[in-house]
DNA sequence: TTGAAAGCGCTAACAC
DNA sequence: GTGTTAGCGCTTTCAA
């Protein structure tokens, strides 16, 4: 079909209107296995979560992400297939490789990661085009996309400090496990300390029921912090709960502030302070910056020193955490 | 490669082992899109949201559905791809129809769909495996699996008349807009009326934001309602939003409802009274009639009345309705 | 300016 | 029991 000659320089009006015509009257729509195969080269990227766990399946922020993904990779003319990694199996990434070794994506958004340096080197061996979302530091073989998670901890403990708070409980998934945790725990920290503040740091896993079990157990030790920082919203909200089951008057007793401003964070009683990631955006940089990597590795021409971009967080004020 | 003769039945042991051994030092990984080609069979299945609205971008049910459906295509060989879907935008369909033609994937599970009777017949007519899952009704053309919404409302109404209630708001979209809404509404009217109680019923868009205004609507006019049910738990926490910024005690001076169980159901104040859906098997199971539909697509043979999944519900009785 | 033909990597049918 | 080959539908190159 001489039809996708369309592209081709030198060719009739007549004629091309003519086969426009037929593809018109046939329905003709081109296999796309058989182009993937002739041009060697497939069009579907992949949004991988990583750190898959069952208490992070329905969290919101990833709809957010997946959206705004598949959003731009359709502006850009790719498919997009979705992925759910799980650092703790091991066996996940080989059948994630061969995923890629079999052209079924092009190149992967790794989201919510806090990729370990080795499997990090992993993943660039594999010559696998990625670009990490939300990995909390530049890293010298990938693309990061991330945001100012240390600047919004500090701007909430900033708050707190200004209203004569002095010891401030952080509940956060421990370790390097966990994403931007490690932002969020060191804003925290540098912050609290600048102010002359003291600290206590609590597990989570980013559930809301983690948060309310943290925060009883803050509560049943002594010293009490006099305001609870949670890591993101869904354990701030566990932690609301478990405060007014426990009697404890948010924010007079304590105050209590979230991270990421998910739809909810409005309609917690009371309702939470919390800082605003802009995760859509964070989303289709992180494809833009894909589909360079992919062109690339396709063009076998070296990239320099790979991108590290980091969004701004707004602080949004609510009662949580009101004066 | 007669590698893949393994499954041919006539081979020695010797042999197969011999060229696995190949397989494994090359690090030997098939073409996907060559076998597709070769096959003429895609092993991809979409999960397709219908109805997507920028609003909804966020509801946390899509990921306990979308991650189901994964988990389950993985376990029987299938990829995924999603797509968002609009009945406002044509053009979406067309689009959509097109990727299929183009054998970017087999079939697809169509997910909170009211689907109008014209629509539904274009899907059938398009030879696009399909089922829907929340869909109302049964369709004679495409198998079904949705939940006893109609008993879930059933059950919240009389609770609330048991326990005296009079007249009972429901903030509900219009119209035959909304997916499962028209289940729901019925089931409502029924035991309203069966019960002699009065009703009114509010539009929302399922959006907390708009179940915030859909309360202020319903609070400011006379009569009020004593009771208000929410066609879902995001519009729920919206009205029990609006009831505490205007004072209205919950559940003492209305009682208020909802409807999903999500996540944060548990973590509004007072915590919500609402109706447990299964979910996550209700999309494996139309994962299964859809790898069936494409079976009989397939094969050619025609398979009788579609399939009607019908899952059960369960109340689920916390503070917002408590005596 | 246009039509014809080779070949991408795989599977299934066939010859050895 | 094993190796060889045609051809899936496309793009690209080449001949007409």
């Amino acid at each position: 079909m001489s039809n996708v000659l369309n592209d081709h320089p030198s060719i009739r009006p007549q004629t091309r209107e003519r086969v426009l015509r037929a593809i018109e009257a046939l329905d003709y729509h081109p296999n796309i296995a058989a182009k993937a195969l002739r041009e060697s080269r497939v069009t579907t990227i992949c949004c991988g979560f990583y750190d898959h766990s069952p208490e992070n399946i329905a969290d919101p922020y990833r709809n957010l992400v997946q959206s705004a993904f598949m959003a731009e990779a359709t502006a850009q003319g790719y498919d997009t297939t979705t992925a759910f990694l799980n650092s703790d199996v091991p066996r996940t990434f080989d059948a994630f490789r061969a995923s890629f070794l079999q052209q079924r994506f092009a190149g992967v958004v790794l989201v919510g990661t806090s990729v370990t340096p080795e499997r990090l080197d992993l993943f660039s061996r594999w010559n696998m085009p990625t670009v990490l979302l939300d990995h909390t530091e530049p890293s010298p073989v990938l693309p990061v996309v991330t945001a100012d998670y240390r600047s919004g901890m500090e701007q909430l403990v900033t708050q707190l400090a200004l209203r004569g708070h002095q010891h401030l409980a952080l509940i956060i998934p421990p370790g390097d496990r966990g994403g931007s945790a490690v932002a969020r725990r060191e804003g925290f920290l540098a912050a609290a300390h600048r102010h002359g503040l003291q600290t206590t740091t609590e597990p989570g896993n980013w559930s809301s029921e983690s948060g309310e079990t943290a925060f009883s157990r803050l509560w049943s030790r002594t010293p009490r912090p006099d305001a609870v920082l949670c890591a993101n919203d869904r354990m701030a909200a566990g932690a609301l709960y478990a405060a007014r089951t426990m009697g404890v008057r948010v924010p007079a007793d304590v105050r209590i502030t979230g991270f990421d401003d998910f739809e909810f964070a409005r309609y917690t009683a009371p309702s939470l302070t919390t800082i605003h990631v802009p995760l859509a955006e964070m989303a289709r940089a992180a494809v833009k910056l894909l589909l360079a990597e992919i062109e690339y590795t396709r063009s076998g021409q070296p990239r320099g020193e790979p991108v590290f971009l980091k969004m701004p967080v707004t602080l949004i004020e609510r009662e949580s955490a009101a004066c």
